[in-house]
DNA sequence: ACCGCCTGCTTGTATAGACAAGTGAGGCCA
DNA sequence: TGGCCTCACTTGTCTATACAAGCAGGCGGT
């Protein structure tokens, strides 16, 4: 049974515009189609693999791969010996684009500057330690660095670095490379948390902003690990006015 | 050749708990240690998947689903003909966990209590038609409520509706079901775009969640598609101290 | 009536073999 | 020298087959 030989038959229940996708996309479509419309609501039970090879005229394997992709995307569930179901509220996360401030400024065309205020080593407190899974009073890298876009402030980064994820953080030259870039080549990450606020600055951060502490700011704090190495936490404020987080997230 | 029979040669290049791992997990794992590692930089060659085949022992197919596996994630990247790379700068993308906001106070334990202060239909301005994708002056439907987290106002949320993705958006109870729970069964959302701000509230907005006009407030702008129809625009604003957004991203 | 086993169906994984399609380098020819 | 062609190698996909593992319902025995 070859997928060539049986999609003349079953055209019509595929999608119309099958032109040169491959197999298991178009399988993927005719299940999303559905499940998208309604036709299975949520929980239903998706035909099994033998029967979507049956009806398609694919082969089970590719018939397989599509499931299983659709199901790492969140439309569906399955479990071995039980079957394949609709899944019941997906998880409505959203990617957002964190990245590096300095290309960001760049790619809108304008001029990356930085002011490094502080860099070195610290006897770590409670906190800090905590947040990086060291010893208190174990050694830690303090920085604290503020980006200008075209002359104006945009972002304080105040970032705690584990040494033994980058034991030569304290001697890089942070004008002409971020820590940011630095590190995800030191280390490149395999996880991360975020925490998003809006919060009103402390005089010092206002000060180093150059903005009144009336002003709102966005406070995104990032903690990342490279494979089970703690490698940094950092507080990342920006003026409300000049900044603004975006992600757009699709899944299909 | 099986990769039983070869893995007992081979064993000394996988991971040492390979226990009872899939082979194709036990492929990945040996890729991205040496990824993390840094024993290939990036945009360095990774080896052929004939050449993993023959030096892992596993068929073809399997190391094949290692890598698309590993590329989906970012690690790698695949041209067909050329190779495969570790890829250049990882896309540095986080997860956000953006909610049903009902749940997500229900989860904290505590009480959700919803007030509504709008729910109507409207012909649309050119603002809101445009973010729906609609003609200027079609109707579009239009709801302002604010939801309470143990009697607080924790989130203003002024959405609009196009009426095609959701016809009966009007006649919902949404003090019984949030607009996003209704939605979100009404239309399974495949694509989300959003923009997440600091802003300094309005009078009236300062008002309506119970603030002073001084308070930095957290503003996600929303908005969702289902297939190729656009379905909501959303606007949803905190105060600065009671709400925060949190994501955990990890990939491996 | 209830308990336990058995059996058929399901997903999960692994393999060998095949062909398509794109890349890049090296060689041939003008 | 420069341009074109060929060919080896790569990824991308598809299939048929096989076995493992988990679930659920039915059947029989007690």
């Amino acid at each position: 049974m070859t997928g060539l030989e049986t999609i003349g038959t079953g055209r019509m229940t595929l999608s119309q515009d099958d032109n040169n996708l491959p197999a298991y996309q178009q399988v993927k479509d005719y299940i999303l189609k559905r499940v998208l419309k309604g036709d299975w609501p949520e929980g239903e039970r998706v035909p099994s693999e033998n029967e979507l090879t049956r009806t398609l005229g694919f082969s089970r394997m590719t018939v397989n791969r599509a499931l299983r992709e659709l199901t790492s995307e969140g439309w569906l569930t399955r479990t071995q010996g039980a079957g394949t179901f609709v899944a019941e509220s997906r998880p409505q996360s959203a990617v957002l684009d964190i990245r590096n401030i300095a290309d960001e400024i760049r790619e809108r065309g304008h001029e990356h500057r930085s002011e490094i205020y502080m860099l070195r080593a610290e006897t770590s407190g409670s906190t800090e330690a905590g947040f990086l899974g060291l010893e208190e009073g174990s050694e830690i890298f303090h920085s604290l660095i503020v980006h200008y876009e075209d002359g104006r402030p945009v972002q304080l980064e105040d970032r705690y670095v584990n040494p033994a994820a980058a034991p030569d953080y304290l001697n890089q030259d942070f004008r002409s490379i971020t820590p940011y870039e630095y590190l995800v080549k030191a280390a490149p990450l395999s996880e991360a948390e975020h925490v998003i606020q809006a919060i009103q600055p402390d005089a010092e951060t206002a000060r180093l902003l150059s903005i009144t502490p009336q002003s709102p700011c966005l406070l995104l704090k990032r903690r990342t690990w490279s494979g089970d190495k703690s490698v940094t936490f950092a507080r990342l404020i920006h003026p409300g006015d000049r900044y603004q987080l975006w992600g757009r997230f699709s899944s299909s």
